[in-house]
RNA sequence: GGUUCCGUAGCUCAGCUGGAUAGAGCAACGCCCUUCUAAGGCGUGGGUCAAGCGUUCGAAUCGCUUCGGAAUCACCA
């Protein structure tokens, strides 16, 4: 039983031989001691005026000293207006962190064959442009978030569905065949991705040119976007594609693997990885079938035109499209088909969609859809709606060449890093050129990976390019540099043959010992939470909260050279411990830790 | 207009299942490297938690209203 669950019911106990009534144990608020008082935990006696008919001060004081009489771990209490502040024996602590260290993955849960299945999707990119900024943060997100399913005892599998059909696609090719003069990346040195996303570019300028011309002309903006030879062009292109046009399908699947050349580079760089790929050209058609199957059943209803809608009115919301007139499928109807596919391929208990929050609508959409359909996890899907990144313009804008390129930034990071290393005194000089390389890489993406996901994921959020990312204060790096001197002493105590396994326990330890047990003593509780709230950011603010308390342990006590035997084993072992908290939560984000930096 | 989300220090963000004097980082200004890694530590200044009303012993947190901002409401994806 963990301590807060001993003293929580331990107060229950106290209530009723003190008051002779019954309290909810759910009910009893315990929570940490802030810093400016004394003690670990903190036991609000308001709830129970009522029940002992006394002034708080009494109350908290009748139940303190019942507490202390009855256990043991309780070294001390005292009393502050309503709050009963109760103070762990050390001895408790050094058990507890015993405990820690034995404890192979400290506060995570197992997957047994009896887990359920979530399966995450994220990414979902279009084959028309690299990866932006706002696929950085889903990337992160959706890695994160599996991570700690999984750390929930959960099996999950990361699935990317990635958008490679359409009107968009088309376009990329007919520039590439109008202007492209062959170039592939090659020929060029271009990464396929960014080669492609080029010529959709080029598209768009042409396009906008041509409408340009025609409203000159004397047309409207309207009319000249019908009028547009270019985009008749590409729809033709479109219509070709869906009917199977060798030579376009060529193209189409030439052009792709460019891209997903490049995508793999950009994930692999990003430590991201997927357990299975679905495309939508696979499954826009079974879409359309099962689409076609629920009208069948009468779920659906077919309006004059021939086009095929849901009622949606009895959940509130409006008549949704599934089939244009023209039998052709919309976006909704590929994410049906998508869940299909999903469905005959794994025994799937829980969905989690990683989609922006301009989404939102189209979710509860599906949701209620795909349950009508018969999804057993359609009702209970999850859409982890997280907000968009904006810039100081404001949003990112493709045409305006304001867009914060993947790579661009990646490599950014890494430089800023390699720079901020050299500047400080060249701390990495007795290394080889490969192995700082390396180190440089784990703290540029650290920083880039931890900005991104320590802020809540549903807020939007502000990213400055001008002022970049920090490398000091609330940052990846600052939690990797506590790790690395973490290494630094464990390799150090072990030089000096420090014996930390057959130690005796210290007679004493100060309370900035106990305090940093105390905050390891609540990591499985946050990586629960997290994963209740499918929230990264706990776990990224509580790697900060911890590191920055063994910071502060770190220069306020000599750890090897301290005099006892007992206190610098005890010490060391300490430090063997935060270390391994912080790798875990760092790991869980999907941010790697260096040895040394 | 309907729906949803957001508004906390100059800036970026925590805190939100109601609890003590609202916290970090950045930026500014002091101090600390012959001392286990100074990407660090300590200190100073900085707040009408958008505004109002309500619920409560107690509200940044819950409810209602108003004001700001964002997203969405397509035979686009």
């Amino acid at each position: 039983m963990s301590i807060e669950a001993t003293l929580a019911k331990s107060t229950v106990e106290a209530i009723k031989s003190l008051y002779g009534a019954e309290f909810n144990e759910e009910k009893i608020q315990l929570q940490k001691t802030r810093k400016e008082f004394e003690g670990d935990f903190t036991l609000v006696v308001f709830p129970f005026l009522q029940l002992s008919k006394k002034r708080p001060e009494e109350t908290a004081q009748e139940i303190g000293e019942y507490l202390k009489a009855n256990q043991p771990v309780i070294s001390s209490f005292n009393v502050v207006k309503g709050f009963l502040n109760i103070a762990i024996s050390p001895s408790y602590w050094i058990e507890l962190l015993k405990k820690i260290d034995s404890t192979e993955k400290w506060g995570t849960t197992a997957v047994t064959e009896e887990s359920p299945l979530v399966m995450v999707e994220y990414s979902s990119p279009n084959t028309n442009k690299p990866l932006h900024l706002g696929h950085i943060r889903n990337n992160l997100l959706g890695y994160a978030l599996s991570n700690i399913i999984a750390a929930n005892g959960n099996k999950v599998v990361k699935t990317n569905i990635v958008n490679d059909r359409g009107i968009h696609i088309c376009k990329s090719m007919l520039a590439w065949q109008k202007w492209g003069e062959g170039e592939t990346p090659a020929s060029s040195g271009k990464k396929g991705d960014h080669l492609i996303g080029d010529y959709y570019v080029a598209f768009d300028k042409h396009y906008k040119a041509e409408l340009n011309e025609l409203m000159e002309k004397g047309m409207s903006k309207e009319e000249a976007e019908a009028a547009s030879p270019l985009m008749a062009e590409a729809r033709e292109m479109l219509v070709k594609w869906e009917a199977g046009d060798k030579e376009v399908r060529a193209l189409w699947e030439k052009m792709n693997n460019w891209v997903y050349e490049g995508f793999d580079e950009t994930y692999k760089r990003l430590g991201v990885d997927f357990d299975k790929i679905y495309y939508e050209s696979d499954t826009y058609l079974v879409g359309k079938e099962t689409v076609l199957g629920g009208l069948a059943e009468g779920k659906f209803y077919r309006r004059e035109d021939g086009s095929v809608w849901a009622d949606l009115t009895q959940n509130g919301l409006d008549e949704k499209l599934l089939l244009r007139s023209d039998g052709t499928s919309v976006y909704m109807t590929q994410d049906i088909g998508t869940a299909q596919l999903r469905f005959r391929d794994y025994p799937i208990d829980k969905m989690v969609y990683v989609v922006g929050n301009e989404q939102n609508y189209h979710f509860q959409v599906l949701s209620l859809l795909l349950d009508r359909l018969g999804f057993s996890w359609g009702k209970g899907l999850v859409h982890f709606s997280y907000g968009m990144v904006e810039l100081p313009e404001g949003k990112m804008k493709s045409r305006e060449g304001t867009v914060v390129d993947a790579d661009d930034l990646m490599d950014e990071m890494i430089n800023t890093a390699r720079e901020t290393s050299e500047e400080l005194g060249g701390k990495l000089n007795d290394l080889t050129a490969e192995e700082k390389a390396e180190i440089n890489r784990i703290i540029g993406l650290g920083a880039l990976k931890y900005f991104m996901l320590k802020v809540d994921a549903r807020k939007n959020m502000l990213f400055n390019p001008k002022e970049s990312i920090d490398f000091n204060g609330n940052t990846g790096p600052f939690i990797q540099y506590t790790y690395a001197r973490t290494r630094s002493i464990e390799r150090k105590a072990a030089e000096a043959g420090v014996n930390i396994e057959n130690a005796n326990v210290p007679e004493s330890i100060s309370e900035k010992e106990c305090s940093i047990i105390r905050f390891m003593n609540e990591f499985p509780a946050v990586v629960k939470q997290a994963g209740t709230d499918y929230s990264p950011s706990g776990i990224a603010n509580y790697a900060y909260e911890l590191a920055k308390e063994y910071n502060q342990f770190y220069h306020d006590f000599s750890i090897l050279r301290e005099e006892n035997e007992d206190s610098k084993a005890f010490r060391v072992l300490l430090t063997r411990n935060v270390g391994k908290v912080i790798k875990t939560a760092m790991n869980l984000l999907g941010i790697e830790v260096p040895e040394r930096m």
